[in-house]
RNA sequence: GGCCCCGUCGUCUAGCCUGGUUCAGGACACUACCCUUUCACGGUAGGUACAUGGGUUCGAAUCCCAUCGGGGUCACCA
């Protein structure tokens, strides 16, 4: 049993072809087959090896590993694993041309396929004709060609074609019924008369997708193809396809599209949309809000003129904003754990349809499960919807379950990936205070950058940090500086304390409160917290000093008293 | 528009194949309350769905039909 994944390589893995992989990768391990993973690269135009690679180091990132096809090496370079007998070569279908060709040839010789010589422009006019007139456009065989014959018109066809005259190689479809059997909805017929004579071969002499993914299925023997339904439409082309060249029918199994939560797409466009309207909103505010984007750029992006994704970055970056994730890259730069990917993923049209001990639902499972209980048959018909808080609270559980060792680790290591600056500080931080920073972080971050907001504290020095005016007034100043003269008597008490941990701490704050009679910490808690971090929102403050260390913690107190002196 | 697919809470879904045990279960989100040193975490409670209309049947979310609604696809892109 064979299953493949087969990515164009024109862009970054999209969420929907992950879940895509992943099923086709869970099912080959459930029954022991091959996972394998092909590059459709026959779009010269748009297909490049950059985009591979990251696909690949997606796939690699997510868990996902392939027996066949084209892997990541350590040192970052493509190679390629095959059959032990080598029998397919290479994964990459644009060097894999002659091979079609061969294939192209053979359908010709028996009149099952012929050269047509219209230009582009030419077909473009007519099929625009027939949409004006609402009407199908359907490519008119030429009456010389007579299916299953190669005759003299035919022979004529194609030494034109072999002399070099501009041409594509289109296939006879066939006059019957056709019937696509599929595993997820079950059999799909098409009437007579509804395929037309498609392009097998295009001009620029690469096979289009149709016809080199007829081809590959059968010479790698991929026994089972698990895509998402928009492919659908294009299955009765390659069933007429296999057929005409006596190839098996692979199994099909067409899988539920996913959208965003208003229904659209999921594409890389939603990006620029958010860009575009925080930016707009940004502008009318303060016409010099982002003046870190070259003008020119700005006005084309904010008239709708491009939905450039480098501009929408840059405008992310200046206005600070997240843009909405579309593709795996966007996850995993933003913090989100493979883990939490693939489970929230394989959720989406499908379901293991067990319960836990307690009776609810199971759905929280790994990889290792998938493999174990994913099949076709619990693949769902009806398209989804992608909800990024469920996705986001998935996350936070995983993080949830971790050890603060497991975070601390994961968290450093995200970012000296991704945000390497912060990287530099908090992988200087000791691992005993490290390991009380994560346990600070931890119940508060949803993903991993997220926990790079309340760490904000230490990524600067005693020095670094501003006073948020608003906080230092309501905790500081009212009421005639009460909490500026709580904190000034508390602060000698910290000169002895000993151990410096976060129970003893917090135990010394509780113990100051108690002792001046507060109904709870606050009193002390809120001046304190400002004083060491500059604003009202902290975590912990037993973990705050904790982390912190006894000199930067006075010596942020002092600052913080002599600054309101 | 042609062809094709789909239709259970706001969202992901269980249940549907093998009608009754379901005036429909879970999760996320939402609301209220509790906990609390800020922000989170956590705990408890709550509301919300079988698209509509016809059949079939003693009985339908479950079977059939129609309507309506949503989606995909109609390239020398994949």
């Amino acid at each position: 049993m064979v299953t493949r994944f087969a990515p164009s390589p024109t862009g970054h893995l999209h969420i929907g072809g992950a879940r895509t992989a992943l099923f086709c990768w869970a099912f080959a391990r459930r029954h022991g087959g091959k996972f394998m993973i092909r590059i459709e690269d026959t779009d010269a135009a748009r297909s490049s090896l950059e985009s591979a690679r990251g696909i690949l180091s997606d796939l690699a990132w997510l868990g996902i590993e392939n027996d066949l096809g084209p892997y990541l090496t350590p040192e970052g370079t493509i190679a390629e694993r095959d059959w032990p007998d080598g029998r397919v070569g290479t994964y990459f279908q644009a060097r894999r041309v002659e091979i079609y060709n061969q294939y192209i040839e053979r359908l010709v010789r028996q009149g099952r396929a012929y050269p047509a010589f219209e230009s582009n422009e030419e077909i473009e006019s007519q099929r625009k004709a027939a949409m004006a007139a609402k009407q199908t456009y359907r490519y008119p065989r030429p009456a010389e060609v007579r299916p299953g014959l190669f005759d003299d018109a035919m022979a004529s066809r194609w030494a034109r074609a072999c002399a070099g005259e501009r041409h594509v190689i289109r296939f006879v479809a066939p006059p019957g019924e056709i019937i696509v059997p599929d595993q997820v909805l079950g059999d799909v017929r098409i009437a007579p008369g509804e395929l037309d004579d498609f392009v097998i071969r295009k001009a620029d002499g690469f096979p289009t997708y149709h016809f080199a993914v007829v081809i590959d299925d059968e010479l790698m023997g991929v026994t089972h193809v698990l895509r998402a339904q928009e492919h659908l439409a294009n299955t009765p082309r390659h069933v007429a396809l296999q057929q005409a060249l006596g190839f098996r029918t692979p199994i099909y199994g067409h899988m539920p599209l996913i959208f965003n939560t208003d229904g659209t797409k999921m594409s890389k466009r939603d990006k620029a949309k958010a860009a575009r309207k925080a930016a707009k909103d940004a502008v009318a505010k303060n016409a010099g809000a982002l003046a870190a984007v070259e003008p020119g750029a700005l006005a084309s992006f904010l008239a709708g003129e491009n939905d450039s994704v480098e501009t929408a970055e840059t405008i992310a970056g200046a206005l600070k904003i997240v843009l909405p994730e579309i593709e795996v890259w966007d996850f995993r730069r933003n913090g989100y754990l493979p883990e939490a990917i693939n489970n929230f993923v394989s959720l989406l049209g499908w379901n293991p349809g067990m319960k836990q001990a307690d009776g609810k639902d199971l759905e929280k499972f790994d990889t290792a499960f998938l493999c174990q209980h994913f099949g076709i048959d619990r693949i769902g018909k009806t398209n989804s919807k992608f909800d990024r808080a469920k996705l986001l609270s998935f996350n936070a559980d995983f993080i949830g379950a971790m050890t603060d060792e497991q975070f601390a680790d994961r968290w450093l290591g995200w970012m000296r990936e991704h945000e390497p600056e912060a990287a530099a500080v908090i992988g200087a931080i000791p691992r005993d205070r490290l390991l009380i920073l994560a346990r600070a972080l931890r119940p508060r971050a949803k993903t991993l950058r997220d926990a790079l907001r309340p760490a904000a504290f230490v990524l600067t020095d005693d020095a670094g940090y501003a006073f948020d005016p608003a906080a230092v007034e309501k905790n500081l100043l009212a009421s005639d500086r009460a909490g500026t003269k709580l904190l000034a008597e508390f602060r000698p008490r910290l000169g002895g304390l000993d151990p410096w941990t976060p129970e003893t701490l917090t135990a010394l704050v509780d113990a100051f409160a108690k002792e001046k009679g507060m109904p709870n910490p606050g009193g002390i808690a809120q001046p304190l917290r400002v004083a060491l971090t500059g604003t009202g929102v902290s975590p912990g403050l037993g973990e705050t000093m904790a982390v912190l260390g006894r000199s930067s913690t006075l010596a942020r107190i002092d600052r913080c008293l002599d600054s309101l002196a």
